[in-house]
This record gives C-alpha cells, sequence and structure tokens, in this order.
DNA sequence: ATCTAGATTATAATAATTCTAAACTATTGA
DNA sequence: TCAATAGTTTAGAATTATTATAATCTAGAT
C-alpha cells in the first residue's frame, strides 16, 4: 500500500494542488496492482464503495480531466455514449468486445508495431492506437 | 450525378424501404466523388443547406443508424462528444490532427496492415482500425 | 382503392458533460 | 501565526447528443 505522502508529492510535482479530493482519487486509481478501464461513472462508484467517501461529480470531471491533461490518465478512443479512460498511459492497443462492451489491453506481443509511411508535414505523430473490435465467433453472425 | 432510381434500388436491395426521405439522404452522402466524414448536426445541415430539405432529427438518426447497420456507413471510433461517421466503408485508417480536429483517411499505402497476434477464444475480428493522433510539431509542444 | 407494416415527425425524456456562482481551503508571505 | 488569495469543491442548473413515444403518414401488397 503506497503511502498517500506519495500521491501529495506526485501532485504537486504535477502542479496540481493536494487537496483531500485528489489524494483520494489518486488511492482509488493508481493504488493498485493492475492498470484499468473505467467511466466517470464507475469511478464514481469505486469512491463511494471502496473508500466510503462522496466526492462532487463535478469534482470527479475536473479531477480526471485535469489528471489527463497531465498525463496521469489516457483517455480511450472508442466511440460510446460515454468517455472511458485507463490508468495505463503507456502506448498499447484495445481489442474491443462488441457482445459485452469489454476493453481488453494488449501487451506488446499481441500486435507488431504499426508502421506508418504517411506524413504530415508541420505535424508530428503524438500517438498509434489499434483498436481491434471482436465479436462472437459462432452462430447467426450478425 | 447518379438517378434517384440507383438508391431506390440499392435502399430496397439492403431491405429498406425507399422512403423519399432515405433517398434524398443518399443523394446528400453517397452522389459524390469523394468519401467524407461527418456528424448527425453536419448532415442536418448540409440536408438543409444543399437539398434545401427539412427531415425531421429523428429520421436522420434513425436512417444513420440504419445505413450503418447494413454497411453502407461506418461510424469511426474516435472519443468524441458526437459521433462521427464515414462514407468510405472499406477498411482504412485514421490520422486525427488534434489541433483542428480534423479526421483523414488514409489509404493502404499509407500505413502497412496490422498483424495481430492475439487470439480471443470464440471471438472473430470484425475490424482492426489504426487512429494515429498528430499535432502541431513547432512551438510550445503541449 | 384499401390495408397494413413500416416510416416519419414533433416533442418529451434521458444521459453525459459542462457551467455557474457561492463556499471552502492550501499555500504564500507579512 | 494568520490573513489574503488563488485555486478547488460543490450542488444544482444548463447544455448537448441521443433515444423514446405516440400520433400521423405512406410504400407496397392485395
Amino acid at each position: 500500500m503506497v503511502k498517500n505522502c506519495n500521491f501529495v508529492e506526485k501532485l504537486r510535482d504535477l502542479g496540481l494542488r493536494p487537496t483531500k479530493q485528489r489524494v483520494k482519487m489518486c488511492e482509488v486509481l493508481f493504488n493498485r496492482e493492475k492498470t484499468f478501464h473505467f467511466t466517470i461513472n464507475d469511478l464514481v462508484k469505486m469512491i463511494s464503495e471502496e473508500m466510503n467517501e462522496k466526492i462532487s461529480l463535478a469534482t470527479v470531471y475536473n479531477t480526471v480531466h485535469a489528471f489527463q491533461k497531465k498525463g496521469y490518465l489516457k483517455e480511450i478512443s472508442i466511440n460510446s455514449d460515454k468517455s472511458y479512460f485507463d490508468t495505463n498511459t503507456s502506448v498499447h492497443h484495445h481489442f474491443y468486445d462488441e457482445d459485452t462492451h469489454q476493453l481488453i489491453d494488449c501487451d506488446e506481443n499481441d500486435i507488431d508495431p504499426v508502421n506508418i509511411k504517411k506524413n504530415i508535414t508541420g505535424k508530428k505523430i503524438n500517438s498509434v492506437e489499434v483498436l481491434v473490435k471482436v465479436a462472437s465467433d459462432n452462430q447467426t453472425q450478425k
């Protein structure tokens, strides 16, 4: 279990004032073995269930966006009615199960490096993300 | 200029009743040299400006979704507050300009085929999409 | 021409997200 | 230490995209 103190330092390093709410959110998001994906709604639920804490929805939005801007969280490019975020900020790809709407991380062995041959003058590549959509194989393939 | 009649046939082939609204929407969407990307809002504007026609918002949604289900339109997996659609239904990838929020099509020469080594039992791959995010190269890189 | 399933429509409802403005608090520096 | 203040949090309202509803309409079959 990482001490709160670390998050206080981390937040300060990011230029974010280490408020009670932000530290709590860090604990919920980053005090884990594994990285994971979540929606704002998931996160609010986690905060109230795991931490028995209530943080205003507006603050959760603000903080998630602040973390994202600082590169502490990553938004996932899936078209959906809601936004998905990822605590794994490294460059990696995803499988998306269209049946269950589950998002599955790939590691570097799952997909070979993508070779981009196009170049847009004056622009640099910020990220390359592959999304592999999968669905049930058998029966009446829709 | 493709005759309406063709869209009537096309719609029938897709199992969609060729109503006035659907034919009009086909004209706006597919009577073009080039494929393009749009949001529902863009499309409503195009219909009213280019065709001087008014189609109910609900119908535009219904029809776009019907076209999508039939594979006549493709939804693009960009996380955004609104949904983007593409009249180019072939498998292709995108560049996304984070400065201008413009979406640029890739053709098959721009990105080498992606080699997926992961396999999920019982699931088949429906699509593989690469999204390359680019932004201004020079100055204060954010 | 009539019937009917499927479409269209205006409008209401829903859901995610952003805005607002008042209350609060971490930090600074006197 | 303590007040000033800039940055935060908050509840609730506002906004925006999308979906649901239910009445009306119409394409296609009989």
